[in-house]
DNA sequence: AGCACGCCGACT
DNA sequence: GTCGGCGTGCTC
């Protein structure tokens, strides 16, 4: 029999599948999806078998074999190796990414070269043998001051170079020990009388005879060690063996169980119709405004779904795995459900895997890559959130959840239910088109009125000599809310804000020697640091320009925020959330629940605390400059303000405490700004779709974003100004090419970079004019140096 | 991507 | 005379 094998190479001349021989001994075992080592040229690299064959076109005496099986059960269904191939296609990828995407990043390969001794010790020179001693192979980091010596001796013969190929976790085992249970035979066992560890540990077994107990469990209850366990196993009082186990991410245990929330009459709308579409693929869109209830929808939708005996997925946007959303699902669903988000380690999110694929939970709350659960027998999917960004993956496979889910929905005959609260405009737009069924929530589920939202001009404040970052009213409210002993939340739009270094002599910002950006300042580690490249260096106390003395720190980072506010409002707690406070893990839920507890009276932070926040005794909401996001260079700066700013003063008013709102802006006249005062999703959405018809952007056009880099500036645009001049000789007269031009940030790690934009509405032979662009970059520009990157449907252009 | 093969310059 | 530079070509 002949394997197809996909091995993990990933460049163009390599992607599609290659033959290997399946040995005789392994014909039984292999199927499709599982991973194999395999020989690719000289070396091993691991590889998934797509499929079985008897004959190949490929010249038969030159087959080589499957060196080995690394799975007994496969780890990709039918399928999954079906939607890698469609992923593929759609995204412009290597097979290879799709599929390693697909599975937890610790089944995915680990290569390490290594140095093999292939004779007797003696044959090798004198100073390479302390190296060997004891052991056949050498790991190549290991060995880098005896490179020479090794090189010599590959010459040889005498030692070959090899890379070794293992997963990245294993299956976590725990020690079980199983006490003896008759008792006569535990009276028999002699213990010397000294023995005073194994006479308390015997007399223990004795109680307990029969049980089977965790090694580290035994240890705390009967006060001994394991030495001690193993010498009384040796005598027959029990038996040791190693069980699998799971890792447990949660630390939720005792979880109540909760009951059903009653549906209002629009929550009941809502369910009636997606539960009279459970077995058809279906879209629905429900825009429900803040705090009207969506969750308690998804919740009894998804116990519908069970009850069927089908399974489901969850998704919502990263770091918005808020502790509650986790809690929410463990208290209806117990341990049917399993969670996938990026604070669990490799090794856990593995073993939350383990747990989809053996059947043993039935729901999956997680993140963008939970929407491969390899669940066999799907209900539903949902996109809590349905427009956030991070569905979308910012790098090769550069798929999207959304489109995943509906082709999934496919597959399985399920529906799709998207969630939010600003659908995105291509979500909205398919649902006034009827591509969609959508579903409304009008009222708050507590009947809560919204939160009363007002703007302030920041101008004004200026003019009228307020040159802090708090506007009079802002301090006002701030104080009196904390007189309330009520709570309050400060959202800082980070972007375009990060604290960078200014002359104030010479004008000179600090620039990274590799990158046109900035650099900015690191308090903690007191440092200036490129967040493109990573490098870093100190912070200086003289212009490095002019020797000025007069530099400062610029920009409103976080921490100058907090300062600021210790003179608005003295002595407040303020608790700080942002990329530096939330580096270790845990520590975004530590804040949440710290706040939560009344543990301070504001909480300062960037967009990730922009959702998901929902405590009672939160009633202001102050929004310091709602217009860093507005001003990008990007289609989407309008859609993300107004999202940004609904979804912020969503935070306010949740419970039975009236809630309010303060924005700053610099630009209030704005109707991003002033549409998201009161929420007014429709007429946002008119207008905004008005421009993008205007400016030919999606909805309207479909995007795709070419990105070019080389070392040379002048190379670089040349083949960006070839590929536009190609493009519009291929594709039809209808479609737009923009560009080339440089990117916004025109060089990063010393690589130039330039792009260019297609916009069209119906374009057949796309994805065949993109491989024919590829081809050209194989075997023209890829040797010169240069790279390129197609992103379709791109969520930015900048 | 990685790795070997192969053909021309500066060293033991 | 050999070591080693990276151009070219292949991987079932």
């Amino acid at each position: 029999m002949i394997a197809e094998v996909i091995v993990d190479v990933a460049a163009h001349p390599i992607d599609r599948p290659f033959d290997y021989a399946i040995p005789k001994h392994l014909e039984v075992l292999a199927e499709p999806g599982m991973r194999v080592k395999v020989p690719f040229g000289n070396r091993k690299v691991l590889g998934f078998i797509t499929d079985l064959k008897e004959t190949s076109e490929f010249d038969p005496t030159r087959l080589k074999p499957i060196h080995e099986l690394m799975d007994v059960v496969p780890v990709l269904n039918k399928e999954m190796l079906e939607m890698a191939k469609w992923m593929k296609e759609q995204t412009v990828c290597f097979e290879i990414d799709a599929l390693k995407v697909m599975i937890p990043a610790a089944l995915r390969a680990k290569y390490e070269k290594r140095f093999v001794l292939n004779a007797p010790l003696e044959a090798i020179a004198e100073p390479l043998r302390p190296y060997f001693k004891d052991k056949t192979f050498l790991k190549a980091q290991e060995a880098v001051e005896v490179y020479a010596l090794l090189k010599k001796e590959m010459t040889n013969g005498t030692i070959i170079a090899d890379t070794d190929i293992s997963q990245q976790t294993a299956v976590k085992k725990v020690k079980m020990i199983h006490i003896t249970e008759s008792l006569e035979q535990l009276e028999a066992i002699d213990v010397r009388a000294n023995a005073k560890q194994q006479i308390k540990l015997l007399a223990y077994f004795k109680k307990n005879s029969g049980r089977t107990i965790e090694a580290s469990q035994l240890q705390k209850e009967a006060g001994v060690t394991l030495p001690t366990v193993y010498s009384l196993a040796e005598k027959g009082a029990a038996t040791i063996s190693n069980m699998e186990s799971y890792r447990d991410p949660t630390l939720l245990t005792d979880i109540e169980k909760k009951e059903f929330l009653q549906l209002t009459d629009a929550q009941q709308t809502a369910f009636n119709a997606i539960d009279a579409a459970l077995n058809t693929p279906k879209t629905f869109l429900l825009h429900g405004i803040t705090g009207s209830g969506k969750t308690e929808i998804y919740l009894q939708t998804i116990d519908q779904v069970l009850k069927e005996g089908k399974e489901a997925i969850m998704l919502v946007p990263e770091i918005s795995l808020t502790p509650q959303m986790t809690i929410r699902f463990k208290e209806r669903f117990g341990d049917m459900v399993a969670v996938l988000h990026s604070g669990l380690s490799a090794g856990e999110k593995y073993d939350e895997w383990r747990k989809i694929q053996r059947h043993e939970v039935k729901v999956v709350v997680g993140a963008r890559s939970a929407i491969f659960a390899p669940f066999e027998n799907l209900g539903l999917i949902i996109l809590d959130e349905e427009h956030e960004s991070s569905y979308k993956q910012d790098d090769s496979p550069r798929y999207h959840a959304r489109d995943m889910a509906i082709w999934r929905s496919e597959y399985h005959s399920c529906p799709v239910l998207l969630g939010s609260a600003t659908p995105s405009l291509e979500s909205y737009a398919r649902a006034q088109k009827g591509v969609y069924e959508l579903l409304v929530l009008e009222q708050r589920a507590k009947n809560q009125p919204l939160p009363s939202v007002e703007i302030v001009d920041m101008r004004e404040e200026l003019r009228r000599g307020n040159r802090s970052m708090f506007s009079v009213q802002l301090a006002d409210a701030i104080r009196e809310s904390l007189e309330r002993k009520e709570q309050v939340v400060l959202f800082l739009n980070k972007r375009g804000y990060s604290s960078f270094v200014l002359c104030r002599d010479c004008g000179t910002v600090m620039q990274c020697p590799n990158c046109d950006i900035s650099l900015t300042y690191h308090r903690s580690s007191e440092l200036m640091r490129c967040h493109y490249c990573g490098h870093d260096e100190p912070v200086p106390h003289i212009c490095p320009e002019c020797t000025s003395e007069h530099i400062r720190f610029f920009g409103t980072g976080t921490q100058k925020v907090e300062e600021e506010l210790a003179k608005v409002v003295p002595g407040a707690r303020v608790l700080r959330m942002d990329v530096d406070t939330t580096r270790n893990k845990g520590a975004h839920e530590k804040i949440l629940s710290a706040f939560g507890e009344g543990k301070a009276d504001i909480l300062l932070g960037t967009q990730m605390i922009a959702k998901g926040l929902d405590f009672p005794n939160i009633t202001l909401v102050g929004v310091l400059s709602a217009d860093t996001t507005l001003h990008l260079p990007d289609f989407r700066a309008a859609e993300k303000t107004y999202q940004l700013l609904t979804q912020v003063s969503g935070r306010a008013g949740r419970d039975v405490l009236p809630g309010s709102v303060i924005v700053q802006s610099y630009t209030p006249e704005h109707y991003a700004i002033i549409l998201a005062k009161d929420q007014l999703y429709e007429p946002f959405f008119d207008q905004e779709m008005a421009m993008r018809r205007a400016s030919g952007y999606p909805p309207y056009y479909y995007v795709v974003n070419i990105q070019f880099t080389h070392e040379d500036l002048m190379t670089v645009a040349g083949y960006a100004e070839q590929t536009v001049r190609y493009l519009s000789s291929q594709l039809s007269p209808n479609t737009l090419i923009i560009g080339p031009s440089a990117s916004l940030i025109a060089r990063v790690n010393n690589r130039y970079r330039y792009q260019c934009l297609i916009k069209y509405k119906k374009e057949p032979k796309l994805t065949e004019v993109m491989q024919q662009l590829i081809k050209i970059y194989r075997t023209e520009w890829l040797k010169k140096g240069a790279t390129l990157s197609i992103d379709m449907n791109p969520t930015s252009v900048m």
